[in-house]
DNA sequence: GAGATGTATTGACAATCATCGATATAGTCT
DNA sequence: AGACTATATCGATGATTGTCAATACATCTC
């Protein structure tokens, strides 16, 4: 039952989606890079791999994997495991110099993650402007 | 083994973590916040709920949850269980009325967590022209 | 070539999670 | 009170995920 169709109850007496307001609310986005979003999103959504991407995000440079394995309470290959999710959603570049492997952030790919986050508020703060 | 303490092989040729230039780089930064934004970032790494999101974003109001039910291909307590996920981490409001319960965008939290990720990438930047 | 070292991969296992059907709760209407 | 409706909660189940030990791979040194 779709809200507009609501015709007694309190329902209709709430001014919500009445008054010619966001009409086409009830209508998903359907947003066809919400699963690159959510790939990007589960990513960092770990507290070893956002601890990883604050280290990245801090350095001026690249970090060497063996850098990154001491911080952790972590087996060598789990770190490696992890580095490896970061690396299939985008999110760092690597890179391999003789025996060490050198991580860094991936900033477009990080800046296009904010920035559609970004742009899911300013989408709220139009939709309640615009009437 | 420290990054500092390579004194053979290619690792010390490459002016990394040597000149003087983040020398702390090893030093994670322990966030205390981090679980938070784990958190958070956890309520929104998943299909359904970002969508979820997609939709209160861009809606001017509240919406009933009967509107948020009929757009997925889902049973109406998977969707109370992600509406409850997005609760608990404290991204939505919601509010009961006669026999519709109502949901919005918490946008202070969301705030937060978009201002967090972008305060990493003003980090790095800040980090990589400081020398 | 042989040994040593740093990192990635594989396979297994326990924990977490998304989903569902069934049920409970709370509010409305007659 | 009783029927009805919208939403939440519960319990179970299959899928996903984080972790580890063992192993493979690549590179360096002697």
């Amino acid at each position: 039952m779709t809200a507009s169709r609501h015709n007694n109850g309190e329902r209709t007496v709430i001014p919500l989606q009445v008054a010619g307001c966001c009409d086409d609310v009830a209508t998903a986005p359907r947003n066809p890079r919400l699963n690159e979003q959510v790939k990007l999103l589960s990513a960092i959504a770990d507290p070893t791999r956002l601890r990883i991407i604050e280290m990245l995000s801090g350095a001026c440079d690249s970090i060497c994997v063996c850098d990154i394995t001491t911080q952790f309470d972590l087996g060598q290959p789990t770190i490696s495991h992890h580095l490896k999710v970061l690396r299939d959603a985008g999110l760092v570049n690597w890179e391999k110099r003789g025996l060490w492997v050198y991580y860094s952030l991936n900033r477009p790919a990080f800046e296009e993650m904010t920035g559609y986050l970004s742009g899911l508020l300013s989408a709220t703060q139009l939709a309640g402007a615009s009437r």
